[in-house]
DNA sequence: ATTAGAAATGTAAGCCCTTACATTGGGTTT
DNA sequence: AAACCCAATGTAAGGGCTTACATTTCTAAT
């Protein structure tokens, strides 16, 4: 059944390959007779151009594809629903690639994406790449989208990191806590370090001082952290500190979901904020600094297609304002504040 | 920087064009001066084989593609983690596509992928396709397994959903409830069909008889009512009734994420059990019917990999048993049986 | 009937690779 | 030095499609 080319159907049907090809690709000025007679033909033998073949033929291959070092993320689920939902409204189709994450291997196979020329634009989603790299991406020419990172000169969505930890803070520091926990992931990894660099200047702006012993992580470290077992984990060792803080910001929305339940079996509460706002945080009760995750993918997209139609246009770097949700994990059985 | 091929590398190196494809392909009879010399160049223009002229060539493209209806699915990411993973031990690239779900259409575009030959082999997650498909399906003779749903002849990794539903509501049954209630997804879909079936199977089973009206979704359809928006709105149904449930069955964990919150928003706890299993469900305390979706994400692979090596082994069909899964919404402030 | 012009179709080159087969040019053997 | 072998390299076909250009066929104007 499968496998039939061009050819078959020119001879089958006893015209040129490139009526056949005419036809296929519903090109004019074929007369009515023959496409009908080509289109029966096809269909009998179950003719469908292969990709490759015509990808290497067009230029075109009318694909975008998204890049990102891991799948199983929420972040990048709900990015991709907008994504998604935006190509929709296009003549696409999507292709997801899973490139291993970890260092310079990463970028060599990033690079290797570009030069094999999968699609006809890409959106990176939190690859971090350094400067240089980045810089090097820029000089192939092919319409790429930054997403949850910036840089001058490409096209770029992202979220103001500080700011929505200076939020998350702010609202603490407003109630009047002062000793503040931090859950991390991975140090080491880029949104690590920026949101641990945010905490501190947050802090070091209220003129507080930073305790290093309260900036934690939990010993999983898949997914550079950002688990709910590891902020299960990171919980239970600010919990069973000699001096515990009375409050904690999360670096992520799942691992507060950690964190809530080993307070939950400590049965001992202190308000938490997350950062992301994935969906299941508004049913949980779970407050959190919000990044518009869904229309970063639909503006992200909106922008490759755009440089996808004119490659001229002026690169532009989107910069979304977090925005601090509260929900219960910073109410109930909690807040200083409040009990009075 | 991008673009350059093989003539290029050809020209500028003083060899010819077999020599580079020689050298970039590592093949052997190439001696150590060419060798380098190539390679000196290759890098010097950046060259790296484009995928689809390669593709063309060879038959093979070293691709497996998984094909789903919604990637932004709970089942789906932890399914996907299962088949990263197994993935990273063979030497293939991974490639998403995401096809839009409904009805015949969607047909048509998996066939279409498959004539397309984007890939080597075909993962396919939850499209749910009517048997006439898939025995079209099995005719294309290109390695395909199935995911989440069983076919005679073809390789599939699937659960027994009627046993799963039957572990659920013999639980209740077990423990004196006898007023049942049903959170379902939409009720036309092939998995929600199944499940309402089970859920009817284990009541007669027990002499027990169905109440229609205790059949409930939610009415937020989008993802098929597979989210935590539908199962809110349907608990809050159920818990509206004159006559409510003494407890509720769940069609999936994240629809029972939403009940969970009605039932804390109305201060009226039924015992809820949900079906998937994901990993949030164990932080949250949400008993469930396991599926062991990131084991079937491993399995599948190594099934599609066995027979993209050989043909002709005989198709199997897993099916897992699911496993139920206790934890606290089945039993604080909850269970009859417990309270006395 | 003749012919210009438009419409329909065909021919062939080209997209960038891989690879079977042919060729070249040492090194060995005798 | 002739004969042979083998390693290294080159030549060219072919993979399935698109498309510029050439050719044929038709229509309609003269």
């Amino acid at each position: 059944m499968a496998g039939s080319t061009i050819y078959d159907i020119a001879k089958k049907a006893g015209v040129s390959i490139a009526t056949v090809s005419r036809v296929v690709n519903k090109s004019e000025g074929i007369s009515e007779d023959t496409r009908e007679k080509v289109l029966k033909v096809a269909d009998e033998l179950g003719y469908y151009p292969q990709a490759y073949a015509q990808g290497l033929a067009r230029k075109k291959k009318n694909i975008i594809m998204v890049v990102v070092p891991v799948l199983s993320n929420y972040f990048f689920m709900e990015v991709l629903a907008g994504i998604q939902d935006e190509i929709s409204n296009h003549d696409y189709d999507l292709n997801i690639f899973n490139v291993q994450s970890h260092g310079d291997n990463m970028f060599s196979q990033v690079e290797n994406i570009i030069k094999r020329q999968w699609a006809d634009g890409y959106l990176f989603i939190s690859t971090h790449l350094r400067d240089h790299q980045l810089e090097k991406l820029k000089d192939y020419d092919m319409p790429i989208t930054l997403i949850d990172e910036s840089y001058e000169g490409m096209d770029s969505v992202a979220v103001d990191n500080e700011e929505g930890i200076d939020k998350a803070m702010n609202y603490f520091l407003e109630n009047g806590l002062r000793r503040i926990g931090m859950i991390s992931g991975l140090k080491s990894s880029k949104p690590g370090q920026q949101r641990i660099d945010g905490y501190c200047n947050a802090l070091e702006d209220a003129n507080l001082e930073v305790d290093e012993e309260l900036i934690v992580t939990g010993d999983s470290m898949d997914r550079d952290g950002f688990t709910e077992q590891n902020g299960y984990e990171a919980m239970m060792k600010l919990l069973k500190m000699a001096n515990p803080p009375e409050a904690c910001f999360c670096a992520s929305d799942i691992q507060a979901v950690g964190a809530l339940k080993a307070m939950e079996e400590k049965n001992n509460y202190i308000p938490i904020i997350g950062y992301d706002d994935i969906t299941i945080s508004n049913y949980i009760g779970l407050s959190t600094i919000r990044q518009p995750m869904h229309d970063m993918g639909v503006l992200a997209t909106q922008k490759l297609v755009n440089r996808m139609h004119d490659k001229d246009i002026a690169p532009t770097q989107k910069v979304f304002s977090p925005e601090l949700i509260l929900r219960s994990s910073t109410q109930k059985k909690t807040l200083l504040g409040e009990t009075t």
